[in-house]
DNA sequence: CTGAAAGCGCTTACAG
DNA sequence: CTGAAAGCGCTTACAG
């Protein structure tokens, strides 16, 4: 039997509309009606091709292709009760920092026949929705958050939702509470960032961290004091210098780094914007590094590199951590129950050497 | 009627399962039950709550209350036949230009009540998926292009689609189509830029244009050309830099004025990213902008500001296009016959002057 | 290996 | 203003 395009569209159209050239979606039924067979073999024939005959399995195939047919998503999903996608929450869609993420958590979701739904807690919070709706209104089967700054009454709301184990946090987390979650070492990047001041000889080291209350502020200035000490190194409080992520903040600090008496000749900057807003800052004030001070950052964001000077940093595999974050929440989604699921994935981090940072003069 | 949250969970468990304390989300079954009602009711008293009666109104309110009912997405976008979710395709998930755009199509989204689910060009590609099926299929309702670069033979289809009508390009747009569009004055864009630089004295002026067979490098360059010309400015064949958007293309290009022997005393880039490689390589070759040349980009993005020296660019207000694709889209999704559909918006651009150029000495 | 039938949870003419 | 009933397009025990 040969079948062109033509007859795709004739068939639509006769099926449907007499003799109306109105097209419209063909639906299992057309498959089995063309087939000859019933709607229950089609369905099987797509989706467990290795339970029908051979000839069976031929004769479906040629009908999907006479009546152009495509699965319709919508009933399927309710069907089955899933909806084949994957929320995930972002603090602010237009922070740069995720994109990367983003690409690894869609690429894994698409492999596995999944959609990606993104919103952000911002705009999730002004529509008056819940969190928690998308999952109960099977909008999505789980979700990844990669806001560690929940409101606390959305958190426990999530936590005593029977999706709980649909949950995973990603890059940041929540302290006491049972979710999984994906992150990178934050505690070794900062020690290995310290390690490397102190390796170019640096004995006075800042730390420019990140906002008040978010976890990975807390785990790496943690970190920060924790190795400092470690190594016999004075730390004056004034050398904790309070900052945000962003490159504002990285200006206000060095700000804050000239107006000092007794200048620390490094700086370890909880994120790299706030490093490379740092620089920008000292530059306009006719200092230069890494000559006046080191500086280096954390993430190793694209620009890290084209940054002048080029940024040294803690480079995180953010697409690992997008693609790791997908295949451990699918997996849950799969199998709720299964008590050998990976709970926390605590991803490795690299020192990257660039020319921001340079031995002690 | 004293109604505590603990009420819920009991009503839940006992509806669904005697005395075991297993909860299941409620249905409009279970809502019309407690408040006595049909289901029909309870639909129309959620979705048009104008046609029922105030009692009744009182009571299903109730009933949802105490069900702590939530809609099955799932089975209303099958009776609908709607998916309430957009696509929005990426050429490239990681690219950090588009997060403001894709902020802007979210939160216009939300506020009318759809999704948005992402994709990139290559991943469907990769994935063995026709981007076509997306709407074919049920998925989402309509799409938001970000890539005026697919493949000749996906045009094809998706323009003979049935469903053309419900796909819009932003950004980037593709000749000879008909696809509905937002865009921003590339044109006029590209006049200010020349202009400004002229009005600094600059007589010599180059080009770093974007990929081969983009349209907005093409639309660019072509305007450059023209603009140039109608300044009477001498346009060297050499001073048209071939590039493609990337910082690594940036610092090629500025390996390329770096070795003509009548080197243009300013360059206009196509994108901030080029500029921004630009300059980089430049002042690894112990070059200073903007003393030794203006350099000026288009796109304004946020690290535009905080760059060293900051730089000057055209400015596109991506907030407002991203909103503008979503508002268009779905005025297009409601009503796809209406004759008066607004079909192509260009939005304005605007000239922000910083330190990158300067009045030639 | 295949089919008849039930049902996922909604919405919407239609009738009253 | 309200209800009974049909049906959106699938999947999946169940029976043969």
């Amino acid at each position: 039997m040969f079948l062109s395009i033509n007859n795709v569209i004739d068939y639509k159209a006769r099926t449907e509309f007499g003799d109306q050239t109105v097209t419209k979606t063909s639906t299992l039924q057309d498959v089995a009606r063309v087939a000859k067979v019933s709607t229950a073999t089609v369905s099987r024939t797509l989706s467990n091709p290795d339970v029908v005959s051979e000839s069976t399995r031929r004769r479906v195939a040629e009908a999907v292709k006479v009546t152009g047919y495509r699965i319709n998503r919508a009933a399927r999903n309710l069907r089955t009760r899933r909806a084949h996608s994957v929320l995930v929450l972002l603090p602010d869609l237009a922070n740069p920092f995720f994109s990367t993420i983003l690409e690894g958590i869609s690429r894994n979701l698409s492999q596995q026949g999944y959609s990606m739904l993104i919103a952000s807690t911002a705009q999730v919070h002004a529509s008056g929705e819940r969190l928690v709706d998308y999952l109960d209104d099977a909008r999505a089967d789980g979700m990844i958050v990669l806001d560690g700054g929940l409101d606390p009454d959305v958190v426990e709301t999530l936590e005593n939702s029977p999706q709980a184990k649909r949950i995973l946090f990603a890059c940041e987390w929540i302290d006491g509470t049972s979710f999984a979650s994906v992150r990178c070492q934050n505690r070794q990047g900062t020690r290995a960032a310290v390690n490397h001041l102190f390796d170019l000889g640096h004995r006075k080291i800042a730390h420019v961290t990140g906002p008040v209350g978010n976890v990975l502020m807390h785990t790496r200035k943690d970190a920060f004091v924790e190795e400092v000490q470690k190594l016999g190194l004075t730390l004056r409080p004034e050398w904790l210098i309070a900052g945000d992520f962003s490159l504002a903040a990285g200006c206000l600090a060095a700000q804050a780094w000239i107006a000092l008496d007794d200048r620390p000749t490094a700086v370890f900057c909880a994120s790299d914007q706030l490093a490379m807003g740092f620089i920008a800052e000292l530059s306009r004030h006719e200092f230069s590094v890494p000559k006046d001070v080191s500086v280096m950052g954390f993430d190793d964001i694209d620009l890290a590199e084209q940054f002048i000077p080029p940024l040294t940093s803690v480079r995180q595999d953010r697409l690992l951590i997008g693609e790791t974050a997908a295949k451990m929440l699918i997996a849950r989604i799969k199998a709720p129950d299964d008590g050998h699921l990976e709970h926390a994935a605590v991803l490795p981090v690299s020192l990257v050497t660039r020319e921001s940072t340079a031995a002690l003069q």
